[in-house]
RNA sequence: GCGAAAGUGGCGGAAUUGGCAGACGCACCAGACUUAGGAUCUGGCGGGGAAACCCAUGAGGGUUCGAGUCCCUCCUUUCGCACCA
């Protein structure tokens, strides 16, 4: 009933999708909301006649099902499996409409070989590779986290976890290769929330500059810098190298008191650090003694080692220009290192602005040759020098780090290399894939991967020259996982490949994608990534998987984030058997506008079941009635007043619930429209019991209130267009129509202002002009006591809107 | 510190473009039905006032015939970024 349908069906596809869950074992309210969302617009694209895509899957590897192993000495694959099942049974409880016929299980060998396949074809292409480096060690995960998944120096699953850094071999890939593909690209990305595309950009972190070497006094090395403001080097009194900058490991070789002071900078850098407040770090130095030179002008100036320089951004080393930069000034005040102005207003007559002066808006001054120029053509100009003297470059700069995907863990991945003595790493033949997960480990937090302590898995022969080898025995980031398993979707039982590209084709990019904001720099951005890889590879023709991204807010409970220690937590199934599937999820789309948190009160809850019941009374109620309608029997003929207005109550509602759902997303009052419409219905109890309503409009009123609750509470509205005597599933039914001459109001209410104050309502025909509009305000008794012995000034009218009288 | 979003009854929230502030729901109050009701139905429900009316969308100013909505200043909350050179 759910699944997609070929694609010659001939329909327009749609594909909509939700982040899939990690599979804990249960459902949050956070899940039920966020598929609430994506199945009601599933159900409404269904009925408006699309070719629907809906799937779902199981992100299921990971380090949880190890913690759960240890503490219950269950293997990671039967734990995961056993809450799959539990989770899916919640899924069917809450009737939500998933294609389960394409369900993607990331731990599954046919899906992670294919993790294995694209890592080969990655690492054929050098888009992946070892290296050893400084990493982000999670001692309670006891694994490596990417820069990614590391937030305020802590690690993303364990908040009060301070990650280490450590020097490790690491697999990585390279993300930064598409660093500037990556950025441009959201600026494309008009469907997704601008909050996420300014934090990808954020995270990517463009910087444009300049990269100069000084000289260093009676040494051959060189200290590269990089700048932004390369136009301010004259001004550069200083050169400042981060603690761990390699000059200053050379230089403290031979000077004892020198390292011992590096070694404290260092410390209170890493301190620092892990409190998640380096930017609060309290700025220190320390002079070297040695001298760098200014390449431009060939000035000597002091090296200094200051632990606000970090190592791991540009080239670790920086020009100190006091004059011109906040941070170097306060610098510079603290150890009296002299303030220099370079930069001097473009106005000779204007009075010369306080240092440190940072605008870019001036001319150079005290800047030799340069003298005179803009500032920004002496950055071109400085660049051009650098570059044909062989002294520096114009360079751009990123934040963005490649991607380390190595994982000492088990439950994983297993990365598809061979360790050789001889031939050093070798990729596993394509046709030795999957390298399997072996089974029945032992699982310990200690001592480097578990797979390691796995001599069957460990010892292999090498594939190049037959000799004994040892494998990998790191496992893949699980965001390698989620990286592309919405493509697979599309194929899901693929032998072959991870997908066919026709397909793919089909059914990309992927229309709607509802989820979590959290996810706005770890996965939506390797996913991204991994779009532009597939493609270079040849495999698809999308630049970028997702449309239009849609985040829904979190939801909270008496004011904060639902948690065990808090022990505000609301169990769906809880809801489920107390107030029913249907009042649940309509409550999640009622209870506030999806953007924006919602506070979760039981009460809430409690009133939509409550609805629920009236429009089951109702329909009910009156079924016989609409059954007993002849078809084709002419709706609005002999329908009395009472019909009438309740037609046009139907036709609005349903046109304000089609425009919603048409971008405005607001289905908290799609469900209020919904309400309405059976107030209304309701209201007119009696009229209708006496049956002055015609059966065929009860017909058509009822049958379209069960169709506009269809995508919104599916059980009941399954049920009562049963009780109705509709033919086939509701989600076959093509959605209803809002006929516009029928929901047209034939007079409106208008209010009546004296001097922008409401004095009082009158009521014209629609479609009255401003004539008609103001003679009928000017008539209204309220109105007539107002002015009556006043000068009318002005008469504003604004047709269909309102009337406005300025009187004096 | 920088950037973004938000601030409306006792509560969650309505108010596509400036045009009846408080839709819809919760809670509460009253009534009906009832042996009973945590069921159902009907009505009320921002504040002040007997009423006519007046006041009210974080605070203060402005634009406008008219401002919850637009502009300026400030306050508060949430989120993101933060010695990024």
């Amino acid at each position: 009933m759910y699944a997609a349908e070929p694609h010659s069906c001939g329909k327009p596809k749609y594909y909509v999708l939700e982040m899939l869950p990690y599979p804990s074992g249960a459902l949050h309210m956070g899940h039920v909301r966020n598929y609430s969302i994506g199945d009601a617009l599933a159900r409404h694209m269904w009925m408006r006649g699309y070719n629907v895509m809906h799937p779902m899957g199981w992100d299921a590897f990971g380090l949880p099902a190890e913690n759960a192993a240890l503490k219950n000495n269950t293997p990671p694959r039967e734990w995961t499996l056993s809450n799959i099942a539990a989770m899916k049974r919640q899924f069917d409880r809450l009737g939500m409409g998933f294609d389960w016929a394409t369900e993607v299980t990331t731990c599954f060998p046919d899906y992670y070989k294919w993790n294995q396949w694209f890592f080969l074809r990655m690492f054929e292409k050098d888009l992946a590779y070892r290296k050893k480096s400084k990493v982000n060690w999670c001692p309670e995960c006891a694994t490596v986290l990417a820069n990614e998944q590391v937030i305020d120096g802590r690690c993303w699953r364990h908040e009060d976890t301070i990650v280490e850094q450590r020097d490790l071999v690491q697999w990585f890939l390279r993300i930064t290769a598409y660093a500037q593909e990556l950025l441009d690209g959201l600026d494309k990305l008009d469907g997704w929330p601008e909050k996420v595309r300014t934090m990808q950009r954020n995270w990517i972190g463009r910087s444009e500059g300049t990269e100069v070497d000084f000289g260093v006094e009676n040494r051959s090395e060189k200290i590269r810098v990089f700048t932004t403001r390369v136009d301010t080097i004259f001004g550069a009194t200083s050169v400042q190298l981060a603690p761990e900058h390699p000059l200053v490991k050379s230089l403290a070789e031979d000077d004892g008191g020198l390292r011992e002071q590096v070694a404290k900078l260092l410390d209170e850098q890493k301190k620092a650090r892990e409190a998640g407040d380096i930017g609060e770090i309290e700025k220190h130095g320390i002079p070297t003694g040695k001298f760098a030179i200014n390449p431009y002008s060939g000035e000597m100036v002091p090296i200094w080692v200051a632990n606000y320089v970090l190592s791991d951004y540009g080239t670790g080393a920086i020009m100190s220009v006091p004059g011109h930069d906040a941070r170097d000034f306060e610098f510079a005040k603290k150890y009296a290192i002299p303030v220099r102005r370079v930069i001097a207003p473009s106005d000779p007559s204007a009075e010369e602005p306080e240092l440190p002066y940072l605008s870019e808006d001036g001319v150079l001054v005290n800047s030799g040759e340069f003298n005179g120029l803009s500032c920004h053509d002496a950055q071109k100009r400085l660049q051009e020098v650098a570059a044909s003297k062989n002294f520096g470059e114009a360079t751009v700069t990123f934040r963005l780090k490649d991607w380390g995907v190595s994982r000492q863990r088990y439950w994983g991945t297993p990365i598809p290399m061979i360790h050789c003595e001889r031939d050093g790493i070798v990729p596993v033949p394509y046709d030795q894939l999957p390298v399997l997960l072996p089974e029945k480990i032992e699982i310990t937090q200690q001592g480097g991967s578990p797979l390691a302590r796995v001599p069957d898995f460990v010892n292999v022969t090498c594939p190049k020259c037959k000799g004994p080898a040892k494998r990998e025995t790191d496992t893949m980031d699980t965001f390698v996982d989620s990286s592309w398993y919405f493509y697979r979707y599309t194929d899901a039982k693929n032998a072959v490949a991870p997908f066919n590209s026709a397909t793919v084709q089909y059914w990309f990019p992927i229309d709607q994608y509802i989820g979590g904001v959290e996810h706005a720099i770890l996965h939506l951005i390797y996913s991204r990534f991994w779009t532009k890889v597939m493609r270079d590879l040849g495999m698809i023709t999308n630049d970028e998987p997702v449309k239009r991204l849609f985040t829904q807010g979190m939801v909270i409970k008496d004011g904060a984030k639902m948690s065990k220690s808090k022990g505000n937590v609301v169990s769906p199934d809880d809801m489920v058997a107390r107030y029913g599937a249907d009042a649940a999820r309509m409550y999640a789309l009622f209870a506030a506008p999806p953007d924006r948190d919602l506070d979760w009160q039981e009460d809430g809850v409690a009133g939509v079941t409550r609805f629920l019941g009236r429009v089951w009374r109702l329909v009910t109620k009156y079924a016989p009635v609409c059954r007993s309608a002849v078809r084709g029997q002419s709706k609005t003929q002999d329908s009395g007043a009472v019909a009438l207005r309740l037609l046009r109550k139907l036709h609005q509602t349903t046109a304000k619930i089609t425009q919603d759902f048409e971008g405005r997303w607001h289905f908290n009052t799609c469900v209020a429209a919904i309400m309405e419409l059976v107030n209304e219905i309701q209201g007119a109890d009696a009229q209708l019991a006496a049956g002055e309503v015609p059966a065929p409009v009860m017909h058509e009123l009822l049958q379209t209130l069960v169709l506009l609750l269809a995508p919104f509470a599916p059980y009941l509205a399954a049920e009562l267009w049963e009780e109705l005597g509709g033919e086939g599933a509701v989600l076959r039914q093509p959605w209803p129509k809002s006929d516009p001459e029928l929901a047209k109001e034939d007079e409106i209410e208008i209010p009546v202002q004296i001097n922008g104050k409401l004095v009082s309502v009158i009521r014209v025909p629609a479609g009255s002009d401003s004539k008609v509009m103001e003679a009928a305000a000017l008539e209204e008794e309220k109105v007539k006591a107002r002015i009556a012995g006043k000068t009318l000034a002005k008469v504003i009218v604004v047709p269909g809107r309102a009337v406005n009288l300025v009187v004096r």
